[in-house]
DNA sequence: GAAAACAAGATGCATGTGCATGTATCCAAA
DNA sequence: TTTGGATACATGCACATGCATCTTGTTTTC
């Protein structure tokens, strides 16, 4: 062996959170696809979207809540706006910036896709995980992530 | 809204599990990458054989503990034969499956990948995880996995 | 107020991934 | 011993992703 040497915890820890992560996620893209609806990407946009209401949201206020690096969130707007779901208008102060306007199709779609999305989130997670270690999961989560991304939550 | 109404700490979950996933392998894949060495899936299939030794293992075997599904693991494996990290042989009992073994290369490259990924272990997780929050981490994963996984760790 | 630095998004390209399906081998029951 | 079905693995194809880079517009600094 080399000279880093995490312990037991360490290494369980990164085990199971590829692992629980694959396979949760797992679910939720199959249902989805299954039911004939767009992944949870998609729905995260539309319900980041909905949530701004009529202010609407820029591209790049989207990227950091989003799972998508910058090029991807680009094309997938397009793909958006192209399925009528999502609209871009030129910024008023920011003529390199557009504003993201969630449409009606995209708010009957997004109500479509919580039937299923909302449903999996009951029985894939909140019945799932054990009352007593709900606290330490959240906050062990949260240990991982940079300080800067856990403002957005 | 509709129907189904899971609780805060269900979608916080829900959306912690992704964004710490997301940039803890993030972290992992960027560090590897600019040492110039493959991902942590090859790191993966790689240790799963060294721990193996002279038995090796088969195909089917490394595809319940790795993150890969079948036809891609079948295409990664091509590329480890390719590399002259990993070599095939017919199995003895069954003609359809063949028995995967490490070479020399191979364990010298998952020793010059242990060196980055063992330390990113210690300083993305190890480092960040309070020690309150261990068990309840790892229990709480551990909850969103189906049974049969668990036996595999 | 012009030029350099910078930021928001878009695009080209190589590679990875998932899904459906194909091929070969094995097993089990008639 | 043949035949229907299952299992191990491979392959074709469409699509998503990551990365580098480009374009356009906005600050900053002198």
């Amino acid at each position: 062996m080399t000279r880093p040497t995490p312990n037991e915890d360490t290494t369980e820890i990164w085990v199971l959170l590829n692992l629980a992560n694959r396979h949760v996620v797992g679910r939720f893209e199959t249902q989805l696809k299954r039911a004939g609806l767009p992944n949870t990407r998609w729905y995260d946009v539309l319900w980041a979207l909905e949530r701004n209401g009529a202010e609407g949201a820029r591209q790049f206020e989207l990227e950091a809540l989003s799972l998508f690096d910058q090029p991807n969130l680009s094309r997938t707007l397009k793909r958006m706006v192209d399925d009528g779901l999502v609209t871009q208008c030129i910024a008023e102060n920011d003529g390199r910036g557009r504003v993201l306007h969630i449409t009606d199709a995209g708010r009957n779609l997004r109500a479509r896709m919580w039937a299923v999305y909302g449903g999996l989130m009951l029985s894939e997670i909140e019945a799932k995980v054990a009352p007593e270690h709900v606290d330490g999961l959240k906050n062990g989560l949260r240990d991982l992530l940079p300080e800067d991304w856990l403002k957005v939550i």
